[in-house]
RNA sequence: GCUGGUGUAGCUCAGCUGGUAGAGCAACGCACUCGUAAUGCGUAGGUCCGCGGUUCGACUCCGCGCACCAGCUCCA
């Protein structure tokens, strides 16, 4: 059951629904892992009666070839289906077409869906006949947690399942091109790592085959966006194995990025009241054992290095216990409360193998974070300030794609620290705050940090994989362990209350998403490269003309570049589309005549005006300085609407 | 980590059943001096992911590694 979402008007749930409902567009493996069967509502649509019954005649052509394998689950999700098998020996990819071509004979019979019920202990011993253990499990299952009495059986043809059904009445209601097997994956039985290993088989199913195909058309250009393609044709980053995996390098292009993303969030902590702190990459084991990462947090981290007659050292996966260090350097008054520490620091997690991917999940990273010190009457407006900051970052970016999830702890899981009614009462308070806010955002168990709650902006990337861009956190763990206080109005020692966040996360994820979300087409404030002056002929005048305009800009630290390539004219003009800078200046006989520039915007071949280069440095300028996102359509670049065509 | 797939020039890819490799783009050189998304000609570039094995002979077959891609982290 989906987490409980509170103070969430209708309208502003839109942004943030469920993700089975958010999917912005061809969805991948959110998509897939949004079951659909939760919703009651579903179950009347007819598409997910269809791929509900696709699954089961999936199943049924699969134990035609493979008699024996051993069935799993098999639920519609929003992009299809799938369904878990157990195998004698493993299945190839390419079984997959003969698989899908006896689906197909199977929906041309006509098979009709039949439902039966039968008490848990006929079921069981009807599973039990037909040689399905797991289904015999998760029958037990069912009835000692939910103290299910019933259990439905689905007949179709001499294919049986245990299923909750609906289904379609006759396989004749699915038309045989409205579907396709897609790919092949291992899944948990049960999704833990603990249980077997099965083999899922996905399928994507639709109204039509237009729509099949249209989904599929929509993936393929979803994955044009993807920031590991553009990261390479746009030399942001680059990953090497003599380096290590997740460890990206960045190039000079994506440098550039950090660095301005660096400077915004410089300025705007500068205004909100943080100070700047810089801290080392490692730090002594006893470190990590007051800050309870090496009880929680082990697993993530990189092994010890071990020095001779000293403690061990680690490298930092996280910058709060350095940060609390500043903080108990010397005694602290309330008076300097709020304390707000800021780093871009630099963290190494060890991430499975497996989970890595691109500039998404890294084991190297360079976070926006700070941690502020302050009474637990600040924390309210303390935590409702950072929030703020998020939201201003969003809005700015235009980031929409995104849902907010309030992450709880859960009292059964050993990772959580034990202390109860601390949790429960830093959750209300988060809560609280979100309410008051009247910010959209769902709970969820389980999800918080290991010393306290937190409130996750969670983002979707092009290919489908929802990851936390963004976050703050409440913490009523660190300042104990680190024996962090301060002296009180009365005199008394009073311990502080922390809040950590990151709001432009980390860089490596951050510029993942900004890629992909900007398609590669940065705002000029942002781009790496900011203006490509393009002579329209290398004849001499040009050149030296284009140079000197050159020089203007980059004296006034403009990113601009002479492009004095032998290409051609339209050569180059392509160079520069491709690359997605987002402004050009073109040169020729009547701009030198007139000290003026044809200023091209990226993708506008229509509008292009013709005006004063000191006008366009005057714009490149404002640009920059307003941080405008002209890479939007609705943004208007300063002396540029309003020029000649 | 686990399951499946993939790995050929900087990039995108071709290479039939074993006889040691090609194309386009990019790079470089020469010519061209051009008004809005690819000027022409030429040159160079490969440990066919790595290491072992089978074979007269391995990019091709087998084994072991490495990397990348997709998926798995609770309901028929």
């Amino acid at each position: 059951m989906a987490g409980i979402a509170l103070s969430t008007p209708a309208a502003m749930r839109r942004s943030s629904s469920s993700p089975a409902l958010r999917m912005p567009g061809p969805g991948g493996r959110m998509a897939r892992m949004a079951r659909l069967d939760a919703d009651p509502e579903r179950h009347n649509d007819p598409l997910y009666r269809r791929r509900h019954s696709l699954a089961h005649v999936l199943a049924q052509a699969v134990l035609e070839l493979r008699p024996g394998s051993k069935l799993g689950f098999g639920p519609p999700v929003d992009t299809g289906f799938y369904y878990d098998f157990l195998f004698e020996a493993p299945l190839e990819e390419r079984e997959l077409a003969e698989i899908e071509r006896r689906m197909r004979r199977i929906l041309k019979r006509g098979v009709r869906f039949e439902r039966e019920e039968l008490t848990v202990a006929d079921a069981v011993r009807r599973l039990d006949e037909i040689e399905q253990p797991f289904k015999v499990e998760y029958a037990r299952d069912l009835e000692s947690t939910l103290g299910v009495e019933q259990i439905s059986f689905y007949r179709s043809g001499d294919f049986i399942d245990m299923c909750e059904g609906p289904h379609v009445e006759s396989t004749r209601e699915i038309p045989r091109d409205s579907f396709r097997l897609d790919s092949l994956a291992g899944a948990y039985w049960r999704g833990d790592e603990r249980n077997p290993m099965m083999t899922r088989i996905y399928g994507l199913a639709f109204e039509s085959k237009a729509a099949l195909e249209e989904f599929v058309r929509k993936r393929e250009l979803a994955r044009e966006r993807d920031h590991r393609k553009l990261g390479a044709e746009l030399e942001i980053f680059a990953i090497s194995d003599e380096i290590g995996r997740g460890l990206p390098l960045w190039l000079p292009n994506g440098t550039v990025l950090r660095d301005e993303l660096e400077q915004l969030a410089r300025e705007e902590e500068f205004r909100a009241g943080y100070q700047r702190v810089s801290t080392p990459h490692i730090a002594k084991a006893d470190l990590y054992r007051t800050s309870g990462h090496l009880p929680y947090y082990t697993e993530s981290m990189y092994p010890p290095m071990q020095l001779d007659d000293e403690e061990a050292y680690y490298l930092k996966p996280m910058n709060c216990p350095h940060h609390h260090t500043i903080f108990a350097a010397r005694p602290r008054s309330y008076r300097e409360l709020p304390l707000r520490l800021a780093e871009y620091g630099d963290v190494y997690r060890y991430e499975k193998s497996g989970q890595l991917a691109g500039l998404l999940r890294v084991r190297g990273m360079r976070m926006n974070d700070a941690h502020i010190y302050c009474t637990l009457e600040q924390a309210r407006e303390e935590f409702a300030a950072v929030i703020d900051m998020h939201k201003k970052y969003y809005d700015m970016f235009r980031l929409t794609e995104f849902w907010m999830r309030l992450s709880l702890h859960s009292p059964d899981q050993e990772k959580f620290v034990t202390a109860e009614e601390r949790w429960v009462f830093a959750e209300q308070l988060v809560r609280e705050v979100l309410a008051q806010m009247q910010v959209p955002f769902e709970e969820r168990v389980g999800e918080a940090a290991f010393y306290g709650p937190k409130v996750d902006y969670q983002v979707t990337n092009v290919v489908g994989r929802e990851e936390t861009a963004s976050t703050g956190q409440l913490d009523f763990i660190a300042s104990e362990r680190f024996n962090l206080e301060y002296v009180a109005r009365d005199g008394s020692r009073q311990r502080p209350w922390i809040i950590h966040r990151a709001p432009l996360g980390t860089h490596e994820r951050f510029v993942s998403f900004l890629l992909e979300h900007f398609g590669g087409f940065f705002p000029t404030w942002l781009a790496p490269l900011q203006v490509v002056l393009i002579p329209v002929s290398m004849g001499e005048r040009f050149v030296e003309y284009g140079r000197k305009l050159q020089r203007v800009l980059h004296d006034d630290l403009l990113r601009a570049r002479f492009d004095d390539s032998p290409d051609s004219f339209g050569k180059k003009i392509r160079n520069a589309e491709t690359h997605k800078v987002p402004n050009l200046f073109i040169l020729g006989q009547k701009e030198i005549d007139s000290g003026a520039v044809t200023w091209r915007r990226h993708g506008q071949r229509e509008h292009q005006p013709f005006l004063p280069f000191t006008a366009a440095h005057q714009a490149l300028r404002t640009l920059r300085e307003r941080r405008l996102m002209d890479n939007f359509e609705d943004v208007d670049v300063p002396a540029w609407s309003g020029g000649d065509a």
